[in-house]
RNA sequence: GCUGGGGUCGCAUAGCCCGGUCCAGUGCGGCAGGUUGCUAACCUGUUGGGGAGAAAUCCCCUCGGGAGUUCAAAUCUCCCCCCCGGCGCCA
């Protein structure tokens, strides 16, 4: 959520964000004009009100003194319906406001490139040799069905988008978590093992409702979602807290599944599990001061990255443009792995800054010389687990199976696994 | 799930029975200033959100959330949420 006061002091700050986006500057005119009105209305009922308090006042004491209190009594009645109708005209003002402003997206940094879609995301770094026999390597789905990967049955336990992972690569998946896990402990980062359900108010507070609510999981009948990712709870574990300033930046790590409906994804990535209902992940959340954030999404990337370093993955890391960024990002790096078998880089993290944004929705503080001031949040993957699977099965493949890296070994008690 | 207790301005507490000097007191912490020849002590002010104003300042809101009663609610009524203890159930 951005703040009303930027909107009213400039809202062509906004207007030039929403179109660098590619969106429509609309919501930012009817916002400064609803917010005029607002002001009004407020000043007027507040005007009202303190009249009404001050003759309030005066009732108990011409009771005591056993005066007629009938004509103020009277008088206050008159206030009130006059302070309900103005009250009623300012709250669907504010409703109305409100609506508009959890759907508008964050202000991207200054050193975001321009651009109008993904194709103009510019290389950052690259990192690692492809294998120059790229192109012998099959796609995991093909050489993983036999033995490791069940999609017929995880297709008839769940539906299309599901998997049962089997063996060894059951394995492989627990072995990927912990090291990544373990990986980002030696980072600094701490560990925590969050609710893989949360409610309403922690979905508004990272920004995946209102907006999103067709990407979500949701509960029958307890106001009660299915995590997207683990950013979601972790980044919400101090919404409405005050942080000690000399504990900031704060860096956790933490592992959770992740839900995703994937609406929209039709006939995207449908072959193997590279887009799935449900994947693993290892998430990487940061609270810093607003001045430590841009560096500390620098260190944030590179903790990302150590993990494909350690694997021995060849990768390169993007900068997503105005037109490609998150809802809630300010900027963002994305991590793409290589993968043989289709010959290109793809996506296997994506590493924000949200500025204040989601602090603003949580409610996350700290105090500075005696004045409020709200957090920096940060998220990165650190890294997808599933996808993480993937860039393994097919970069390390080498005839009727795959090596085990080096880093996995002592997880996985083998350093070869046969399809 | 049942039952008893509880949720108050950063933290800790008072107030709630008996509605109105509570626009919430006190202690601690934080901030600003002052004082004593020292990183200790003491004194004063301040401490959340919002509106108007150039400013001084003025006003409104805030006692877990919501609805209601009333001229007036932290205080009364109803619903919901969360925390602590007991019983029950359970991986």
């Amino acid at each position: 959520m951005l703040s009303l006061k930027l909107i009213r002091d400039d809202p062509s700050i906004l207007e030039r964000s929403l179109r660098q986006r590619g969106q429509e500057a609309e919501p930012v005119k009817k916002l400064v004009e609803l917010d005029k009105k607002w002001r009004h209305l407020k000043g007027e009922a507040d005007k009202l009100k303190g009249e009404k308090n001050a003759i309030s006042l005066t009732i108990s004491e011409a009771k005591k003194k056993g005066g007629n209190i009938e004509p103020i009594v009277k008088k206050t009645k008159e206030l009130s319906e006059g302070i309900a109708t103005l009250d009623a005209k300012a709250e669907k003002l504010e409703v109305q406001m409100a609506e508009i402003l959890l759907t508008v997206a964050n202000i991207p940094d200054n050193s975001v490139p321009l651009g109008k879609s993904e194709a103009d995301n510019p290389e950052v770094r690259k990192w690692g040799e492809p294998r120059k026999d790229s192109k012998s390597a099959k796609p995991h789905y093909e050489v993983a069905e036999k033995s490791l990967i069940d999609f017929e049955r995880g297709a008839k336990v769940a539906g299309h988008r599901f998997v049962v992972l089997k063996g060894l690569a059951a394995r492989l998946e627990r072995s990927l978590v912990n090291f990544m896990l373990d990986l980002q402990v030696m980072n600094g980062y701490a560990e925590v093992l969050p609710p893989f359900l949360v409610n309403s108010k922690t979905m508004t507070g990272t920004g995946q409702l209102p907006k999103f609510a067709e990407e979500l999981y949701r509960c029958r009948d307890d106001d009660l979602w299915l995590v997207p990712t683990a950013e979601v709870p972790v980044t919400n574990l101090f919404s409405g807290e005050i942080l000690e300033e000399s504990a900031l930046p704060m860096k956790f790590c933490a592992y959770t599944p992740c839900f995703r409906r994937e609406a929209g994804s039709y006939q995207k990535d449908i072959k193997g599990i590279m887009r799935q209902h449900q994947f693993d992940k290892v998430e990487l959340v940061k609270f810093t001061l607003p001045e430590q954030s841009s560096a500390e999404l620098e260190t944030l990337t590179r903790n990302a990255e150590s993990v494909l370093q350690k694997l021995e993955l060849p990768y390169r890391v993007i900068e997503l443009c105005t037109a490609d960024l998150g809802f809630a990002s300010a900027k963002t790096y994305d991590i793409e792995v290589w993968l043989p078998s289709q010959d290109k880089y793809r996506e296997i993290s994506s590493c924000s800054n949200c500025t204040d944004f989601q602090a603003r929705r949580a409610n996350i503080r700290f105090r500075r010389a005696g004045k409020m001031e709200f957090v920096h949040t940060l998220n990165g993957s650190g890294i997808a687990v599933g996808r993480t699977m993937i860039a393994i099965m097919e970069n390390y493949q080498d005839g009727n199976g795959f090596t085990v890296p080096k880093a996995l070994r002592d997880y996985m008690r083998c350093d070869r696994v046969d399809f």
